[in-house]
DNA sequence: CTTCATGCAAAACATTTGCAGCTGG
DNA sequence: CCAGCTGCAAATGTTTTGCATGAAG
């Protein structure tokens, strides 16, 4: 279902290369762990990952760089009541998550059918609503199996 | 569809008082406002409506009633990756809503079969992933009647 | 009277912006 | 070369916090 991080790595490149972006050392690192991420990560935990190798590295050009990709439509954003943004660089198209509102994980997840069932009640909501719909969000929340083993207290993204 | 506002007034200022909760002037012109509003308001829509009856309420109280409610589960909070947060006050159950991409415009939304659909996609999915599931978010997001008309560009929330 | 809530201002964050200097192509 | 990117610091915007004062119950 997730597709190979090295194939993935490399049409992240193609694509900001056809855009006419640089490729940058700090630019491609940024690209790669996005595109190896299974997490979801969020821009600090880009940039702390990205110290190994370029220390130098300002926030703000993974900032840009997420924003970027954003506007390309090749990355996925995840935005939380609490302020905290998450981005999914491996399938940019919708599809559920599954988030522990314990310890704020983050899981793509498969609902057979979604979207069919979405695909169908659309043709219900469009006409009533007069909305041209191009994008959807499911998120389903909950508390993971390690945090209902610790049974510690509620705080994270949602 | 949606709960007469008065009746759901009444039922947040019960619920404040059952809590210990003090009904302070402010506090009830927070709840009538929530309990009314149709347009999802956020933390400062509230501040600017509130304005009207009590010029000097500070917006850090809006934020303690609205994080108050909150955690009574008497609000839905919906976060957005601008960092904007909407609440919607009449229905603090989870249900679908449809998002207008250029001027933010919120609708709750009736998607028939939902619930039923999500319950059935659950019984395969959780022992699968092992979470305790307890609550969902489904957002649609689409251009309106409105916007499509005018013919901008994109800009607000997600 | 005794909390608890208010309202102000300061602090805490997350994100964006401006800009001089650097560098990929 | 030179347009685009980097990295720093300052600016912005939102939410939280601390605390003295005030009022609900």
């Amino acid at each position: 279902m997730v597709s190979d991080p090295e194939a993935r790595f490399q049409h992240l490149v193609e694509k900001v290369r056809q855009r006419g972006g640089r490729l940058t050392p700090q630019r491609v690192a940024i690209l790669r762990i996005l595109a190896a991420s299974k997490g979801h990560p969020s821009v600090e935990q880009i940039y702390e990952q990205i110290q190994d190798d370029f220390p130098t590295t300002g926030i703000a050009t993974i900032y840009k760089t997420v924003a970027l990709l954003k506007e390309m439509g090749e990355v996925l954003e995840l935005g939380f009541a609490d302020g905290s943004n998450r981005y999914d660089g491996n399938r940019p198209t919708p599809h559920p998550h599954l988030i522990c509102t314990r310890c704020g994980e983050i899981q793509d997840l498969d609902v057979p059918g979604l979207d069919e069932f979405l695909a169908q009640a659309l043709v219900q909501i469009s006409p009533e609503t007069d909305y041209a719909i191009h994008s959807h969000r499911l998120d389903l929340y909950g508390v993971c199996q390690k945090c209902r083993a610790a049974g510690s207290r509620d705080s994270p993204a949602e």
